[in-house]
DNA sequence: GTGGTCTAGACCACG
DNA sequence: GTGGTCTAGACCACC
């Protein structure tokens, strides 16, 4: 299957799947002219509302990421290959991390945590230099 | 200063003033017993609203991490958390990991993404096993 | 109508509003699965703030009483509780109770008073023994 | 001891304590001129703060029910004999009640509940008339 | 339509 | 001073 939200993080479901496409076609899985699954596919498949679904990919092509074609389907737009070679060479050393996390014993909940605290430490440095 | 919510994350405000407050006593940052910020200080100083604050307060009230008194304040709870070792352990990989990724360009979102993927797929083969 | 709190009580709405909810549970005049009034809806029918009404149905969710869905409304949930036939066999003694009182020509504050005491006299006679 | 509120009942703990001098110069158990304890003492007692004792006197003396003498202490007001032998012979058909419900074996929370609906049921009764 | 979040601001209860 | 309750009203997420 192609999208995993997660009801239980606190973003809306739609919100994720947005970000899970962008991710798809960052990282190459999905290719430009590639289609998508159609919204009632997916709605069934994840048990969620097929409005969920067709607002996520509404907002995908305002933001030029896919178009959507009437009575054809939805498809990786051509030119939205922002497609970052950098995304799959920092994957190895991310993973890396969480398998150390994961061994450490650490809940999804604490990653995410740890996580977002990381980044907003990231954020301060950035902003005190 | 203690919080650093991001409103723009799509995550409800007082949802990741939880987390941070879960995270800041899982690495001992707030011990128990310790007195949090009051409400109205933090709504000030986060230049948000008194009650987005404590409805926060209150969810960790009744998730038994904090204790609220009338008229004395809010204090971390004694048998909050098994503080967490792991957690303070785990973080120089994470933060080796995400000094990859922002020396590879990756902007704030993509780390995001790319993290989420990550977790999707353990969930995946945690599910497979 | 369904909810009848006293705004002059001196208890808060929204607890009144959930003993409510309980007490009708609890006797069966609601059923597990049956879908509850919809937030706005007793809002108006008590012209209090929807607010009000939000917070009491957010506590009997967490305190597993009922199931809030997004979109679709509040139902009773199916654990909820015991239902109570004792209950429906006390009805009649205290009602028969209250009918004397009211004869005797006492009010409501004074009704309350004597039973709060009774109360009072029960926990103590509890704890002596 | 003189005072028992209960902290859990939702009601403020100095709307309590009035409700029970009230009911305890209603019934008798305090007579017009008699003295009521000390706001430390009543306050060490019940470990609370003794502003919340002061502020029940005073919202007593207020109402004409206790007279407050400087250095001496708070008396039953002469003319506060509101004294009403009806509660008292109310008493025992409330007390059946009780029992009754005790025996069936219900929380102290599912015969408060009881008894406001029941309550409820007379102010609605009386409405319709 | 449903519930959920957030704001702005008043007033109360309690220490 | 603290937290607690309530109001009025806007806007979002989801079915």
């Amino acid at each position: 299957m192609f999208f995993t939200p997660n009801p239980h993080s606190g973003v809306p479901i739609y919100l994720q799947l947005i970000g899970q496409v962008k991710h798809a076609i960052e990282t190459g899985a999905l290719k430009p002219g590639e289609q998508l699954p159609g919204i009632r596919k997916v709605a069934e498949d994840l048990v969620i509302n097929p409005n969920t679904v067709a607002k996520a990919y509404r907002e995908l092509e305002h933001a030029g990421v896919i178009e959507l074609q009437q009575g054809l389907g939805a498809f990786v737009a051509e030119n939205a290959s922002k497609r970052s070679d950098q995304i799959r060479r920092a994957q190895p050393a991310l993973r890396g991390a969480i398998d150390r996390m994961v061994n450490l014993g650490l809940s999804e909940e604490q990653m995410r945590r740890l996580f977002e605290s990381e980044l907003i430490r990231l954020r301060e440095d950035a902003g005190e230099v």
